[in-house]
DNA sequence: ATAGAGACCTGTGTGC
DNA sequence: TGCACACAGGTCTCTA
């Protein structure tokens, strides 16, 4: 999936289009996504406003007027498009990016032009959403690994999706004492136990790759080796933490990464693959500036594994 | 309780 | 050009 920097940035780029809004209509295309979507699901949502658009881990909650929540995962492969007369302004602002207004501009003409223009259904477009001010937004996801779902917000702590999830790594949730008790006495692999959600929550495979290089810790490492012997966090903990924040805040600040099946909620193409210093690097030389050592690619638990043997011990 | 394999889907790239 | 196969950002369910 887009991992928590693109889940991020979606936020981000759906927010002016969605949020004060009211949803005037839903197409919804298909009964189900990778569960079936629930009863009554254009019903519940149409006539509600939207008054906020918030992240936890990878997940999306709109919050409803009505206090529901429509939660949004975007699994593997989904994304979002805007056609919305609030872009064009949202585009002149300072929030983003230089690539991503002039994927923009060029597609904009006056407003209305603009959402008649791209009204078309495309393949896999399997939720549309209209709102008051006549904007669209569309969910599409090709493999249909992401869903949505409706959860009252006073059961969203207590929700199955919801109740086990870990830190949340871009709030001081995340601290390398609670990292440390986490992980201590586990006798997984530091890279299985990273992608475990209920331990730290948004990290994905690529941005496991990358913090434990920064990290300069091996993939490999039995996690409860990370704590000190007494459980407490030392040199490993401080230094496994730093990775994860800094290469979630770099993403996030680069406008999330963008591989081949995903683009940001605005249309733009991502561009922090450039900035990745292991994951899809299989033998290149290690960017590390004083170390000797080549990436190279390993499966763990069946996915792929980039890391540098000679510098994460 | 917990770790690993398999499953869910479609699209794309590679090699023959 | 066509075809088979490997692989892809996630996570739920089943089995040991």
């Amino acid at each position: 999936m887009p991992e928590l920097p693109e889940v991020e940035t979606v936020r981000r780029g759906l927010a002016p289009a969605m949020v004060g809004r009211r949803i005037v209509a839903v197409e919804q295309r298909r009964p189900d996504l990778r569960f079936p979507l629930p009863e009554d699901f254009v019903a519940r949502l149409e006539g509600r406003r939207v008054e906020a658009l918030d992240r936890r881990a990878k997940y999306l909650l709109a919050a409803l007027s009505d206090g529901m929540r429509l939660v949004m995962h975007l699994g593997m492969s989904g994304s979002f498009r805007i056609e919305s007369p609030a872009l064009a302004a949202t585009v002149a602002g300072d929030a983003v990016p230089a690539a991503a207004e002039a994927a923009l501009v060029g597609a904009e003409t006056t407003p209305g032009a603009f959402v008649h223009a791209r009204s078309k259904i495309a393949a896999h477009d399997h939720v549309v959403l209209h709102f008051d001010d006549g904007g669209r937004v569309t969910y599409n996801d090709p493999r249909r690994f992401g869903y949505m779902t409706l959860v009252s917000a006073n059961e969203i702590a207590t929700h199955p999706l919801f109740r086990d999830l870990g830190m949340e790594p871009t709030t001081d949730e995340l601290t390398p004492e609670r990292l440390a008790a986490a992980l201590f006495g586990k006798a997984t692999t530091l890279k299985a136990a990273l992608l475990d959600q209920r331990i730290v929550a948004g990290l994905g495979n690529i941005y496991v790759c990358e913090a434990l290089w920064r990290a300069r810790l091996s993939p490999k490492r039995i996690a409860g080796t990370v704590p000190r012997r007494d459980g407490s966090a030392g040199e490993r903990a401080r230094r496994l933490v730093a990775g994860i924040e800094g290469v979630l805040a770099d993403a996030i600040a680069a406008g999330g990464s963008s591989l081949r099946d995903y683009v940001h909620a605005d249309g733009s193409l991502g561009y922090f693959q450039h900035a990745f210093a292991v994951y899809g690097r299989e033998d290149e030389p290690c960017p590390r500036p004083t170390c000797p050592g080549g990436v190279r690619r390993l499966v763990q638990t069946g996915r792929s594994t980039f890391h540098c043997p000679a510098c994460q011990r």
